[in-house]
Formats: C-alpha cells, sequence, structure tokens
DNA sequence: GTTAGCACTCCGACATGGAGAGTGCTAACG
DNA sequence: CGTTAGCACTCTCCATGTCGGAGTGCTAAC
C-alpha cells in the first residue's frame, strides 16, 4: 500500500483533484489518453512529470482514472467523471444572445406538440447528440368531453378531449348495433357528469358508480361507461417522449461498434425503458447526470444521460435532456439542458 | 472489339445469362466476388474455368458484372441485378405454414394503426430488413362530424373526424371569444352541410360559399369555415408511413460506413423523400423493385427497396415494402412482399 | 468453340523493426 | 518529506517487406 497523503485511507488531497480537473477537461477535448508530460504542462503548476506519475498512480488506486494499457496515458473512469461533475467543474453558461435566440425559437412554436419538438430538436442542434423531451402524462388534466360516433357495424369511435387540449381516441367493438342518437346520450350523460374530474379519479368513480346502479342500470349506460373507460386507459398511457438528432450520434467514434449503436437505436424506438429513466428524474429538481452504466441501463452504457425537470409554475411538467457519449462536453451541456428545461418551461406557461 | 457472339452487338446469349443467373444467387449467398473457377462447379455444366472467363469477359462488356480488383472475381452490377430479377430469377413461394401464419398474426390486430404496424414488423421480422408500410391519404374518405371545442382565451380546438373513424384535430387562435353553444352551433351547421362530402371536394365548396355568401354571412359563421378549412388541411396532409427494423440494417456490412448509415437513418426521419419514392410505386402494379441507385434517391443508393401496392376491393389503398442492401434474398423477399400486400389488403376489408 | 498453360496482378496475412509515448521504479536532491 | 532525474521496460502504431492464394487475360493448341 502507498504511504503518500493522496491515497492514505481514501482521502483524496486538494492537488490531486486538480490535476484530475485538468485530466478530464483536457480528455473531453482530445479524446486521447493524458500522459504525465501533458498533464505538467496543462497543469500550469511548475511540477515535473515524475510528480504527476505519483499523482496520477494515487488516483488510479482510487478509481477516478484508469489507463487502457500499460503504456498510454490516464483516462477518465466514470468515478473521475461523477468527481469531476459533482465538485470540480467550471461551468460555461450560455451567452445572453445563444439564450435569446434558444427563446425565440421556442416562444415561435404555436402549440404543445411542435413546441415540445422543437425543443428536443433544439437540444440535439446545440449539443450535436441526440435531445429528448419527454411528456409526461399530468395528474391535473381534467376531463372536457366524451364523444361516442357510431361506425360501421357494431364498432363505435370513441373520443375525449382533455381540458388541456389533447384529444385521445379509440375505436371500440360493442356488443350491439347503437343508433347515433343513443350513443349521442349517453357521451352527453357522461360528459355532464365528469367534465372537469381528473382523469385519475373518473376510473374510479366509473366502478363505484357501475357498482352502485348494478341492475337498475339500463344495458347501454353500463356499456357507455365501459366505453369511457377505455377511451381513458389510453388517454392515460399517453406517456411519451421525442427524441430528435439520434443520428448525431453515429459521430462519436466511442459509439461507432455496430452491437452497441444497434442496441442504442432500438432502445430509441422501444422508449419503455428510457420513459423509465426519465421518470425518474423528474422527481430530481435541476439537472441532473447518468454516466456510463449509472444509469443501470445497458444501452446506454457507454452513453451518459443529463436531464432537467421543466416546470410551469412551480409545478414539474416534464423532463427533457441531452443523450451523449460519456466524453461530453459537460461544462457546456449541463447549461444547455438547464436553460432549455427553463425556457420550454415559459414557453409553456405562455399557452 | 469482342468478335464472340455473347457481346456482338449487345445480344446475350442463353448460356452468358445462365451463368450470369448462377453468378448472382452465389454472389447474394456468400457476399463474396466469384471466380471462374467456383463458378465453372457451381454451374454444374462442365466447362473449365477458362471458358467461364470468356464468358465472364462477355458479361462485363455487357455492363451485368464487375470485379472489384483486377485479381478478385466477379460481382453483378445494378443492370446484373436488374436482368436477374426480370428474366431470369426463380422465386421461392412462401409455404402454406408461413403464409397461415402471417395472415393469423394479421387478422389478430384490431385496429386500422396497429395493423398496419403489425405488418411492417412481420416484414422486417421476416426478412430481417427494413419494412416500410405506407398509409396514403385516400380520396374517398369523406366528412362525418366536425366539432369546435372552446380552450384558454380565444384558441379554439377543432376535431374533424372522417368516414374511416380517423381523428384530426388542431388547436386554431381565432380572432374574438367565441362562447361554447355559439361554436356547437357552427360546428352543427358545418357537419349538417358537409357530412358524406369527400374531404378534397370540401375545401373548394367553403371557398366558394364563402364567396357567394360574402357580406351576407355573419363574421361567425364565416371564421367557422376558416377553422374548418384549417382542420380540413392537416386531414389532407396525414399522408405517412411506418417504418420497422430499421436497426437491423446494420447488420449489414456493406451498410456498415457511418457516414452511409448517418444518411440512411436520416432518410428514416425525414421520410418525405422516401413517401415519395412510395407513392410512385403506388401507381405500377405487383411487386416492383428498385436497386441501388435506381431509386435515384442519394441515401439508398447502397439498398434495394422492394415494394407492393395492396388493395381492398380492386382500389389501392397503399404501398408496403422491404428496404435492404441491394444485395439481399430476392428470391425470398418478393413473394414475402408480394404476400404480405395481400393479406393486408384482406385484413384491412374484414373491418 | 473450348481448353491448358502461363505470366501477371492484386489482396490479405504475417512477420519485422524502429519510433514515440508513457509508465513504474529507484536513487538522489533540497 | 515531497520532488525530481534517470533508466529500463512496455505497448502501440506505422511503415516495410515477404509470401501464398486466388483469379485474371492472353496465347496457342486441340
Amino acid at each position: 500500500m502507498s504511504s503518500r497523503e493522496g491515497s492514505r485511507n481514501g482521502v483524496v488531497n486538494e492537488r490531486a483533484l486538480y490535476f484530475l480537473k485538468v485530466l478530464v477537461e483536457r480528455y473531453i477535448r482530445d479524446g486521447e489518453p493524458i500522459g504525465s508530460r501533458t498533464l505538467a504542462k496543462d497543469s500550469g503548476m511548475d511540477l515535473s512529470p515524475a510528480t504527476i506519475r505519483n499523482v496520477m498512480s494515487d488516483l488510479e488506486e482510487l478509481g477516478l482514472v484508469a489507463s487502457p494499457h500499460t503504456s498510454a496515458g490516464r483516462v477518465p473512469t466514470s468515478s473521475g467523471y461523477r468527481m469531476f461533475i459533482d465538485s470540480l467543474i467550471t461551468l460555461k453558461p450560455l451567452d445572453s444572445e445563444e439564450t435569446a435566440r434558444l427563446q425565440r425559437d421556442l416562444v415561435g412554436e404555436t402549440d404543445r406538440g411542435s413546441l415540445v419538438q422543437s425543443a428536443s430538436r433544439l437540444l440535439s442542434g446545440l449539443t450535436h447528440m441526440a435531445g429528448v423531451v419527454m411528456i409526461p402524462k399530468r395528474d391535473d388534466v381534467r376531463l372536457r368531453q366524451i364523444e361516442f360516433l357510431p361506425m360501421s357495424g357494431t364498432r363505435v369511435l370513441t373520443i375525449l378531449v382533455t381540458s388541456s387540449g389533447e384529444v385521445h381516441n379509440r375505436l371500440i367493438d360493442t356488443q350491439r348495433v347503437y343508433s347515433r342518437s343513443e350513443l349521442e346520450q349517453s357521451a352527453n350523460y357522461i360528459t355532464r357528469h365528469f367534465a372537469g374530474v381528473p382523469l385519475e379519479a373518473i376510473h374510479d368513480r366509473l366502478v363505484q358508480e357501475m357498482q352502485e346502479a348494478r341492475d337498475g342500470m339500463n344495458r347501454i349506460m353500463s356499456e357507455a361507461m365501459e366505453m369511457a373507460d377505455q377511451v381513458l386507459e389510453s388517454a392515460r398511457e399517453a406517456e411519451d417522449c421525442v427524441i430528435s438528432g439520434q443520428t448525431n450520434l453515429m459521430d462519436f467514434d466511442e459509439l461507432a461498434q455496430m452491437d452497441r449503436l444497434r442496441e442504442l437505436f432500438n432502445s430509441f424506438t422501444e422508449k419503455r425503458e428510457l420513459l423509465h429513466l426519465l421518470d425518474e428524474s423528474m422527481r430530481a429538481q435541476g439537472v441532473q447526470i447518468f454516466i456510463g452504466d449509472e444509469s443501470g441501463y445497458r444501452p446506454l452504457e457507454a452513453c451518459s444521460l443529463v436531464t432537467a425537470p421543466y416546470e410551469v409554475d412551480n409545478r414539474v411538467m416534464g423532463v427533457l435532456g441531452v443523450i451523449g457519449p460519456t466524453r461530453m462536453a459537460y461544462d457546456r451541456v449541463i447549461p444547455i439542458v438547464d436553460v432549455t428545461a427553463k425556457l420550454l418551461g415559459a414557453a409553456l406557461k405562455s399557452r
């Protein structure tokens, strides 16, 4: 065991951390392992490469850096990046012009959908990586109106409009043929009874009402309620996310192995796991970062995910973020994600 | 100029074409340039490699094969593939079991959307390439119902339901605030007047009516018509396609160059050009094939596209197909695309 | 028309060797 | 004690050279 201060019982000394910082910055810039000689020059501290080597040895023992092979320089490990981000990084905030342009681009969008899309595009454009914006199910969304339309045969088209202006629809096969007016009546009934009620709550109340009325209720009403329940379901699970700039990731040689890339792209079409991850970081406040395997999600193991929740009136509405190689310019990306989240929140408020 | 029969004034002789067939089949199987020795054995005709070499020389002169370098075997060119597909290929039809399973999988789907999605997945699954199904704008779609709902401020949510059960909606900013009943009335008016009219025709009639009535019409009615026109527009342009199995393409080393792949994947998210191509092949009947640059579309230059229109009651509804490397097993893929198109048509009919 | 023979070309695999970069260790320095 | 110079060592990278295999085109003979 070494007896130098740096590695004694895991306490890291100041200077070593400074070198770690310089190393990570340089590595992010160049993508090549950093040797002691380079680091000695870069650090600005008048020390010889030999000294640096000792320090590096300590950092390696702590698991903050590693060397790809005997005689390459050092590369940050996941923990190294973690340490860098948590306590060493110097952020490079966006200048006012960039912020202004970002804002302009977002405010220019008309509806909520294209706003989200635009945010995703901007993220990927600014970072040259993949941008992702999640549109979460909101628990304060209420029913505005429900509509049943007869289609061919026993099919009925159910349409549900929420207070936020989203429209969901679903084609349902019913047990018998209903007339237009029958359907209209029952839709009106449900709209009258449940308009303004949060979507979450409607399901329970529907079930409850159906049980109470039991046999007293005529068949058409009970089936209407079942139909309403079905379209409700599809409205509730309408949690989704928009990803853009995926192909940007093909330019990073860290990700240039087909099997990796394939897994990654599959996860973009699958989305499920990704949504789960985003969901998690919705609870956190401010920018959150998953480095490499920290996400616990295989396809992202060579990537980092930088996220930030966006909010309107202090209520978290969703999450957005950026996916890129572990070796990314965190000092730029973090402010970009941060600011975009704030601007998206603001843009959403004004509509 | 050679004086052998093979290349005399461009007329290709029987035997040469037979060798071309064997060569293409073998190349598709192995992916390696075929030499004269191999071909001599493979062809089953008791000829020496030297003879084959003469034949190959003819085929090369005709532009049907090429050799990557001096001393590699021969590889089919685009024209070689073309010739192969047009007049040499022996198709391998699906056996009844495969067809049955395909049918079962398709009929199992509930609504039109998941049917199309399923078809796309099946195509990519069966071929290990990318599947694509296009949902075209249909010219016989009629208006069923229109609905205006007041949102916050001057915003109005317009909903349009078509005879085929699709729902389109759009958020529109109006010039003043309208009450719920005002909006209801005007929506009812428009529904009454235009229900059953093809979407294509409504626009013209709206414009016409607005001009005729001119000043006689109250302001609310004229704005209602404008709103209707807007949601109509978004309904008409709802031509789209579903692509799946994109990542399958990453496994082909012909496409394994990042720049190619990137272009290809970008074209999948862009879709525009691709839709254009599909649109073209909607007019053709039966399976159609674009080999390499025949599509005239850069990103597909290393790919082939095999398409077939699918129809219901002899009316073409859309196109589906498969995208893969030029070197693909056409003898399997063509029947797969063909049968899937027919089955999708049938499955659509039954709903 | 078909074939054998032959010289030629090109690719790919493999070994070789030196330059460059960086390390770890040791011993000396202030 | 931390810091440093020196040194042997290791590993990668690249250029170079060599060799066998595969396949061609041409020519002359069958």
